[in-house]
RNA sequence: GCGGAUGUGGUGAAAUUGGUAGACACGCCAGACUUAGGAUCUGGUGCCUCACGGUGUGAAGGUUCAAGUCCUUUCAUCCGCACCA
């Protein structure tokens, strides 16, 4: 066969589109499949990741069906987010027209590549359909107290008048216009994660085997469950004066109470209620004043990497068990929302600790010493010891007197053990257009009053003002004034939308029922759908869209709309597409576009040299040579077709009575099948299984038995449909009228050898390869083996022979 | 800074359980064929060495009859860090 991609895949994706044959049944009793690989955002074309991604799902997708499952593969446009807006800024384009023709260029880009999806379940988030029920949802949350608002900082441009993303931040300016930007206190959204945290932490234990072990860990981390005390640092007399008896002190948390006899000072986070009191109230020098401000102006993250900072307050606390009087200091490497905004400082047992106390001078008493050898020098010492100057618990273990002086501080009231999570809540707010709006009304007698659920969706005014400056709906004329849902006086809706990450939290719940449902979401078709049993995606999103998404899981389980507790069954996390050794970017100037290399090559060669170039979970390094060797397997692949015969059966064949070179090609066709088996069940590594198919065919090119070549046709068609389905598609129709797609029956015959070859080693090192009876005796192995290595052994003694069955003999020889 | 990963020929990689390192490809070299092609086919190819042989999985140690695989230390690169999706 001539190998023409370009009509063949034409040909098959019309096909496929006019019969539907991608459309799930919806026979709920049929043994089912769930293949969902994480859906793209409309940002204009196609990448080399995104052919990654949906190879890999398609892959899947393909295998159940001629396994005989019912499998739901559908796909859609996370089509709500920033860069529409940028878009906007930069080049006055209407983002809803932005995103709308990004996501027919996208969809078309996706089609060429042959992929199985589901036609009738796509939507885009950006859908006023799909607002409506989602802010249906927040509204139930927004009831039942999951939904809340607090204040909290934000990236703030003074001169734009607008906040900012992280990633909107350059250097610590604004990404527009340069200028500096602070961190600005502003009511906001939140969801109570941390209601979630215990289950979400709990529940990773049901995914162990299924997930990766990589992102269990990360996940666990930063949930971040730790145990410890909290105790009241109370002021002493004069401080408690000073700020003019409003505060007796202020809490702490630690895991660490068994080093609490070295404290040496308090410190506090610089947005501590007790830091913003001294300010307002002018209780501070104006150096020390300006310095606080001046860390408040710095952003978590730069925290994190920026020097250990901090200034003393001139206020003390007394220490709960020695009576000792404790400074109390600002410092910068206190988190204001984990535990209390407000530490207990240690610097002999803890880094940050000690790095403070050495800059500022600040006293170092170790009290925790190793059981044997001394306590290192310039570094503070972590690890476990026993107690010294630990008044009544010296000389206990430090294990130990944890416990012990937790129960010493609960017993005399003085504090308690508590379980803190480094989870926060979630901050859902943005302060922007082009996403969902919180369906939510100040109403200045009601207060905040959800939207009616049957005027839902509130949705986005077309004619807005995008230009970088402030909130686009806050400055829309007549958006947002209303009726009270309550008491019908003029209110204000609330001008912020949503974080995009909740349109990625339930959208795969969305595609259990077809567009046209009217309620968001169907409970039958849930119960038999979900969860996706192969969810794949980029490992960039280990934590923040897992995690999101599986809290969002359990809170419509809560409410009542789900029964699931996990979304996501197995999660198969992908690696990056990189060019020479960098991700491909359009600003590095190294990307590689998928849609030339389809119309090059055809999209057979783009997907079998993506999945043959390294496995699934590791980079990919991008080689366009390689290509090229993709594309001469798949004309070889047509070519050699033509030593098949066109039958609708499987061939007999009686094995024993082939020859040697028929024998090796059955051995491997049957091989690159059991590959493909292992590879789809657990392994994933879909190279392998194209390695062995490429033996097996080069194994068929050393005999021309047209038998052995018709079932090693049958066969490797099959195998191969689901990574290249067009070219597959296209011979089984050929030489076995489509009958060979389906469930292969590996023979166990054709693996019987009657000898092995083993290796000879002496010492460990290969030394020379023997062949053998498969039922030869120990002793007799070894005497072969030595009649083969004669001039290693001669005039040396052998010490010990090893024999591994069916690989190796292993001589240890001495002198 | 914190958390998670990765490192094997000129290149992408393979080695499922500690058991013959480099399967399968790309590239390169040599040859064949020709209607000169996006060719195709045959053979070779870790490194050093004419060879005998030596050596080799980021680096350094260790455990073992045997280590890419296990342990310790270390270096480099990549991903995430809560308003990018």
């Amino acid at each position: 066969m001539n190998y023409t991609p370009a009509s063949i895949e034409a040909k098959w994706q019309n096909t496929w589109s006019a019969t539907k044959a991608y459309e799930p049944s919806n026979d709920f009793t049929k043994p089912k499949k769930y293949v969902l690989s994480m859906f793209p955002y409309p940002s204009g074309r196609i990448h080399m990741g995104h052919v990654r991604n949906y190879t890999i799902g398609d892959a899947f997708a393909r295998y159940y069906r001629q396994q005989g499952f019912n499998v739901l593969h559908p796909i859609g446009w996370d089509s709500f987010g920033m860069p529409a807006e940028n878009a906007a800024i930069k080049h006055g384009v209407h983002p809803k027209k932005w995103t709308y023709e990004n996501i027919a260029t996208m969809r078309g880009e996706l089609a060429g590549l042959g992929l199985s999806f589901s036609e009738e379940r796509e939507f885009a988030t950006s859908n006023p359909e799909y607002t409506a029920f989602e802010q249906g949802f927040i509204i139930d949350m927004f009831n039942k107290g999951l939904l809340y608002r607090k204040q909290g900082f934000l990236n703030w441009c003074p001169h734009d008048l607008t906040v900012l993303a992280n990633e909107q931040v350059v250097d610590g300016g604004c990404w527009r216009c340069g200028t500096p930007i602070v961190q600005k206190e502003m009511y906001q959204y939140y969801l109570k994660i941390s209601d979630y945290a215990e289950e979400l932490l709990e529940s990773l234990k049901t995914l162990e085997g299924k997930w990766p072990k990589q992102v269990l860990t990360m996940q666990e981390n930063w949930i971040g469950k730790s145990y410890g005390l909290e105790f009241k640092f109370k002021f002493d007399d004069e401080s408690e004066a000073r700020l003019g008896a409003v505060y007796e002190g202020f809490d702490v948390f630690t895991t660490r109470p068994d080093t609490i006899y070295g404290v040496s000072y308090a410190a506090l986070a610089p947005e501590h209620e007790i830091v913003r009191h001294m300010l307002s109230f002018g209780l501070l020098d104006e150096a020390t004043a300006n310095a606080i401000k001046a860390m408040q102006r710095v952003s978590a993250r730069d925290r994190a990497t920026s020097p250990k900072e901090g200034v003393a307050l001139g206020i003390n606390v007394i220490h709960p068990l020695t009576g000792a009087k404790v400074p109390v200091w600002v410092a910068n490497f206190v988190l204001t929302d984990y535990g209390s905004g407000a530490v207990m400082a240690v610097p002999a047992h803890d880094d940050r600790d000690y790095e403070f106390a050495t800059k500022y001078d600040l006293p170092i008493k170790a009290v925790i010493f190793p059981q044997e050898g001394e306590l290192p020098s310039g570094c503070a010492y972590t690890e476990a010891g026993t107690l010294h100057e630990s008044g009544e618990f010296t000389g206990l273990d430090n294990v130990t007197a944890k416990a012990s002086i937790m129960d010493y501080f609960e017993s005399n009231k003085l504090g308690k053990k508590v379980i803190n999570f480094r989870l926060k809540d979630w901050g859902i707010s943005r302060q922007r257009y082009w996403g969902a709006p919180i369906p939510l009304i100040h109403c200045e007698s009601c207060g905040i009053v959800p939207e009616d659920k049957v005027n839902l969706p509130v949705a986005l005014p077309e004619d807005v003002v995008i230009n970088g400056e402030g909130n686009p709906l806050e400055h829309h004329p007549s958006w947002k004034h209303c009726a009270c849902p309550k008491c019908g006086k003029a209110a204000i809706r609330e001008t912020d939308t949503m974080d995009t990450f909740i349109q990625s939290s339930w959208y795969f719940l969305r595609y259990t029922v077809k567009n046209d449902f009217k309620e968001a979401l169907d409970k039958q078709a849930l119960d038999y759908w979900m969860g996706v049993d192969h969810y794949i995606g980029g490992i960039e999103h280990a934590i923040l869209h897992l995690l999101y998404a599986r809290f969002f899981t359990k809170m419509l389980r809560d409410l009542g709309y789900v029964s699931s507790d996990e979304p996501f069954e197995h999660l198969l996390t992908q690696g990056m597409v990189l060019k020479d050794g960098a991700k491909m970017s359009k600003s590095k100037g190294n990307t590689v576009d998928p849609g030339a290399l389809v119309e090059k090559y055809g999209a057979d060669t783009a997907r079998l040299f993506i999945l043959f170039a390294a496995p699934p979970t590791q980079e990919l390094e991008w080689n366009d040579s390689a290509v090229e060797g993709a594309f001469r397997f798949l004309k070889r692949f047509a070519d050699r077709a033509s030593n098949v015969n066109v039958t609708e059966t499987l061939p007999a064949i009686n094995h024993a009575s082939l020859s040697k070179e028929e024998k090796a090609a059955r051995k491997k066709v049957y091989e690159a099948l059991k590959r493909a088996q292992e590879v789809y069940g657990e392994r994933h590594t879909f190279n392998t299984m194209i390695a062995g198919v490429m033996e097996a065919m080069n194994a068929l090119n050393e005999q021309n038995n047209r038998d052995v070549w018709t079932e090693g046709y049958w066969i490797l068609t099959s195998v191969m449909e689901p990574i290249v389905p067009h070219i597959c598609w296209e011979l089984s129709e050929a030489l076995f009228h489509g009958k060979n797609f389906g469930v292969q029956i590996v023979r166990e015959e054709v693996f019987e050898v009657e000898a092995l070859t083993l290796g000879v080693s002496i010492n460990g090192k290969n030394r020379a390869s023997i062949e053998v009876g498969v039922s030869e005796s120990e002793e007799s192995i070894i005497a072969i083996a030595k009649a083969h290595v004669e001039k290693w052994i001669e005039g040396k003694e052998i010490v010990k022979a090893i024999v591994i069955p069916g690989k190796l003999v292993n001589l240890v020889i001495k002198g």
